[in-house]
DNA sequence: GGTTAAGCGAGACGGTACGTCCGGTCTTATT
DNA sequence: AATAAGACCGGACGTACCGTCTCGCTTAACC
């Protein structure tokens, strides 16, 4: 169900030295690192390779853009947390809202996915490869709606995929095009708007 | 209402000569041009100021970076559209969400603004800028809901700017994340959400 | 009288298989093709391998240097062509010095000789190999030099080397340092001035 | 007579900021530095902005290959010594052929020129500029011979050139081609070779 | 209305990074 | 054991921009 790499493997060898596995390490982490001290505008493949103590055609023969390269990086180095499955829907899609938070409003994968968005706008497989990035960090919360959906506290034909949209898309633009930051109670709203059919209210 | 001027405009001069609007006008010509012909990424300053034929330390001197200067560029010339306003609650939210689609599902600005918001991640000045740039389009849909609020077909606490992250934010994440299609469905379903809290389903 | 082979071998195997003729065949084939396609500044060792189809470690194994192995391909792909002895000394002197202006001013070998010159400056071993491929070379002139002075046409005690370095170093110098032609009047100006003592005149 | 400059500068900028001496003297001397240290082979680019304090863009903006600009810093940088002119033509004759020697067989210029020669062989361009820079370094020589021509020690309709390139083309290829060094007997060979019609003689 | 400071074009400049090529060395599997 | 294939580190290539800095010219603003 999950994409096994992100990275546009070169046609497999049958013949001559095997990839080392070592190098292929060295590099992904020193992204993440990198990632987290710089940022992604400020990391470059020049870095990358130096920190690695690698040279750069090594890491462009792997991944053919820095997108990509950020990308599995980011799969291997920072991976997604799931929250325990308890089976009570409030409680679960609490959780879920949550952790969408965590990942856009304050690791350090959110703050990278606009500069990824905006580098991909041109380049059809470099979107696909952020859209295969993005799905497992869709599944946890994709799992719950089903299990609400099923239990009757969801109506049977609710349209999941744009509800999930809609709770990560108000989280994502209010902290990193907004610049706000995202508390406790927009938790609880998106939590009561989706269970309850509650529009957000102003705390009185 | 709205900023008259995005830039840092150098200590005012006691004495001497004065800004040059032509030139001014140019940079911001030249500006939205290639933002249209090679988009964000790769406009550079260099690029502008040969198109305006100009000279980089005139840019340099009145904007301090590139985003400061494609923000003006589009507050000018990319100007918000505004739909008229009926009166009825529907009618209007259905306006105002479609402009939002055209804003960023659309037009040049949208798949600008990831950009913009990655770069501006780390630096404070870019980030008021961003958020004035953004405020006229939301302002419209703040108007909508007011009066909506007002005749009784919203309650009346409702929280106004979640409402709009709500819509907004769906759409841009829909659309310039998952880069999948914002289509009259989902404009209705977004409707429907807000007036009737009904969550959007699946068409049969 | 000339060296059988440039390369330096490796250290003899006691056991095991044996160097594979047809694989270096197919490098010097390869590298004499490429000599005169791209010339010796654009010949790599990365291409040789390529057009041979061969291991880059092969070629390193068997020469190590790029001039070294130049050296070889050109002894046995580009061979000094012998001119016939006639016995006199003013026809033989003639084509002696007409095979050099062959060599240096219009085949192939000479247009890298200069290549080789600058790349052995600081290499002794190389400079060796540069020394003993040039001597078949001189071998005829040599011989022609002797028999003139033997049969009394040049003083008994002449300096043949330098003889001979005279009239190479001229048409060298001329055509491939200065970049001019050498005609037929230049050769006859060398074997005037070796035959007869007269200077080169100009034509009237 | 003598070229002003071996660089190909840019059409002369009637506007914009001028070009700094102090840059260009730095990069000059780098070059010249650096052919002493390490040789023209291993003379980069990269190796001389970084001495020059310079970035290589500046270097590749007004030299457009490392022959140009080697050319360049070796004329200005390591210029002919003339020797004084006694009037009498052995003795300037001598002085001229031990220039060359000083020239070719033992300073820093000689071991360059056949990688100048060799690097130049595809290049109108460059060849001319070569050309250009050997020129004063004849230009002694020339002179000595049209003496001696006008108080009739050579024949009055002596090619000169040809006479030029016989003593620095054996000079030339003896020392950098044949790496056997170039002595007073050689220097002594060539004086009455020119003056005498006396061909080398082996020392008894 | 003449003086003068600033605006301005052009572009030089030191840097950083780009993406590519090649040099040499080293595995790996094959022959 | 020699080889074809090719991964790997490192160094250099030539280019594009960055942001800053002169130049010399032009022009508005103040005396």
């Amino acid at each position: 169900m999950s994409n096994e790499t992100v990275a546009a493997d070169p046609p497999a060898p049958s013949t001559g030295r095997a990839r080392n596995p070592r190098t292929h390490q060295a590099i992904l982490d020193a992204t993440v690192q990198l990632l987290g001290e710089v940022g992604y505008q400020d990391l470059s493949i020049e870095r990358v390779a130096s920190r690695a103590g690698v040279g750069k055609a090594t890491i462009y023969r792997w991944w053919n853009s820095k997108s990509a390269l950020v990308i599995e990086a980011m799969e291997r180095g920072l991976p997604v947390e799931l929250p325990e499955h308890t089976g009570d829907p409030r409680t679960d899609l609490r959780a879920a809202i949550q952790s969408a938070v965590q990942t856009y409003a304050v690791g350090q994968v959110g703050s990278t996915v606009p500069a990824l968005a905006a580098e991909v706008s041109r380049d059809a497989t470099g979107a696909e490869q952020l859209r295969q990035f993005l799905r497992p960090r869709r599944d946890a919360a994709r799992e719950v709606l089903h299990q609400a959906a099923a239990v009757g506290t969801l109506p049977p034909d609710v349209d999941i995929e744009t509800v999930i949209d809609l709770f990560i898309g108000a989280i994502f633009y209010r902290s990193l095009v907004r610049k706000l930051p995202v508390d406790a109670v927009m938790v609880e709203q998106l939590v009561e708007l989706i269970l309850d059919g509650r529009l957000p209210r102003t705390i009185p």
